[in-house]
RNA sequence: GGCCUCAUGGUCAAGCGGUUAAGACGUCGCCCUCUCACGGCGAAAACCGGGGUUCGAGUCCCCGUGGGGCUACCA
């Protein structure tokens, strides 16, 4: 049966070794895609063969960075299925037996060689091949070793000539010449399988029909053709992924301090946009949309729109996503969602809520911006004199000092201080000073606050603040204006 | 070093032999009952270089340059 046939199956293969990168979501994120849009099943598989690698935690991160982004996988090891286990350190027997198997098929052969002599085979830049020196053993030689119990590896058996390409689905036809190739081991010597030889091993056994990863196995995919080969399988397609880039020399990783997915929800992304925006980097739909919700991206996913090139990882853009996904929440959500960033702010709780969060919908892009937008109602300290200039309403200090005493005058008799009200009086005041709305509002806004940007003009400010603090305020900014 | 691979504005990214080379983010400007924003409108900004092929090349081929990857008993 041709792999086109049969029903799409793709799988998610990380390692346990720590944070979920951005890069490797993406991978996640395209192979789920797939496979919803091929109405197929996504496999998650553990591919944790390295003792020496293995991070406490990380199996929990994969798991929940995975629920949290939306992408739910069909079979797992924390959801079962059919072609379990799925975590390969539990699957160490059936390396074994297969790494085997390929030694009789003549695709493997046991290599006794110890470190030694491995590295003799090395230059002085420290590259060198493996000589297939224990392919020439015999069949008694190596049932001796093995009954000595003398440590040894399986290898792959490489051609020495001729060479092996494959149809990539993003990067088109690969050539890589066996003689490039070198035996890679497939068993390590403490029986445990490596990469190389358990992805080709479980891609067949899961059956797996596409296999999605990252575009630093383009050039080694020929040797797990052969191994297909030689064991009568059949091949499954290969859809290469490029890197996310944080600069055009490096990529996006852990280990350089780079946001993770879970960093970036804590620095108060909106989940929904995180995921959708690195469906875009390296990636894009027919119709070049840009805001598309999961289910949106399922639907108009499609290999073809995948890139070939790296792509860099641009954090502004993101926030513009993030900011759309905000504008469009109900109340509701936007309350739910930010209420946790309101409470590191000194101002929760001591101000009508509602008001606040309206005031910030629009205001903000990722919610951690939310304390630092409204602190200035707690915290009210000296204010910069230049911050009352403003070119455009031909405002500075001096007509600060002007206005701030009138508009003091001028609020103390307002009736109901509300936004409306409090706005219509300092109009009203311009007009009948003949001066710009913009100098007035401009100056009070500052004198209230003493920021540049605020969650609202002077009038939504004042009318938080409330009548005493406001006239406070006026009367503090006006004397400090006084003695500069 | 060898091999694989990539190359359109600052960034993402359309384009798939004939276009005034889209769009988005960012930047800047203007407008929005002359307040912060939201929003609207507009501007600046790109085909890495050199050879071919072709009536015609960002699009195809070759070389160069630059980037990334692989070259582990890591994945």
């Amino acid at each position: 049966m041709e792999t086109k046939d049969r029903p799409v199956r793709t799988r998610f293969a990380p390692s346990p070794t720590g944070y979920m990168h951005i890069g490797n979501l993406r991978t996640a994120l395209y192979g789920y895609l797939f496979a919803k849009k091929e109405g197929g099943k996504f496999v998650l598989r553990l591919e944790d063969t390295d003792a020496k690698r293995y991070v406490a935690d990380a199996v929990q991160i994969i798991y929940d960075t995975l629920r949290d982004a939306g992408i739910a996988y069909d079979e797992g090891p924390d959801v079962g299925g059919p072609c379990g286990p799925y975590v390969q350190s539990e699957r160490a027997a059936i390396y074994k037996q297969y790494a085997e198997e390929l030694v009789r098929r003549g695709g493997a052969y046991y290599c006794f060689c110890d470190k030694e002599r491995l590295e003799s085979l090395k230059d002085e830049n420290g590259v060198g091949r493996y000589d297939k020196h224990c392919l020439r053993l015999s069949e008694e030689e190596v049932r001796e070793k093995l009954a000595a119990g003398v440590p040894y590896v399986i290898r792959q058996n490489v051609p020495e000539t001729g060479s092996g390409s494959y149809e990539d689905l993003v990067y088109g036809t690969v050539t890589v010449d066996f003689k490039d190739i070198e035996d890679g081991v497939l068993l390590k010597s403490d029986g445990m399988p490596t990469y190389n030889f358990a992805n080709v091993v479980d891609d067949h056994l899961m059956g797996i029909t596409h296999v999605i990863r990252g575009s630093e196995y383009l050039s080694s995919t020929p040797k797990y053709n052969l191994m297909y080969d030689a064991f009568g399988w059949e091949r499954p397609q290969y859809v290469h992924l490029p890197p996310i880039m944080k600069n055009a020399h490096e990529k996006l990783s852990k280990r350089n301090g780079d946001a993770s997915y879970q960093d970036l929800v804590e620095k108060g992304y909106v989940r929904e946009a995180i995921v959708n925006y690195i469906a875009l980097l390296g990636w894009s739909p027919k119709d070049n949309r840009e805001k598309m919700t999961l289910r949106e991206l399922e639907e108009s996913f499609s290999l073809a729109g995948i890139n070939k090139s790296p792509a860099i990882f641009d954090e502004p853009k993101l926030r513009w996503l993030s900011g759309e996904y905000i504008k469009e929440m109900d109340d509701e959500e936007f309350a739910r969602r930010a209420r946790p960033f309101l409470q590191q702010s000194k101002a929760y709780g001591k101000y009508d809520e509602a008001k606040l969060l309206r005031l910030l919908k629009t205001r903000v892009e990722i919610f951690s911006e939310i304390p630092a937008k409204i602190d200035f109602l707690e915290e009210y300290g000296p204010i910069d004199p230049a911050l009352y200039f403003n070119k455009k309403m031909k405002s500075d200090a001096e007509v600060a000092e002007t206005v701030l005493p009138l508009a003091e005058e001028c609020l103390k008799k307002v009736e109901t201080f509300e936004n409306a009200a409090v706005y219509a009086a300092l109009v009203a005041l311009a007009q009948e000073r003949g001066m710009k709305n913009g100098q007035v509002l401009w100056c009070v806004r500052i004198a209230l606050t003493g920021r540049e940007n605020t969650p609202g003009g002077a009038s939504e400010m004042a009318e938080l603040l409330g009548r005493e603090r406001t006239l406070a305020r006026l009367q503090e900014a006006l004397s400090q204006l006084q003695k500069a």
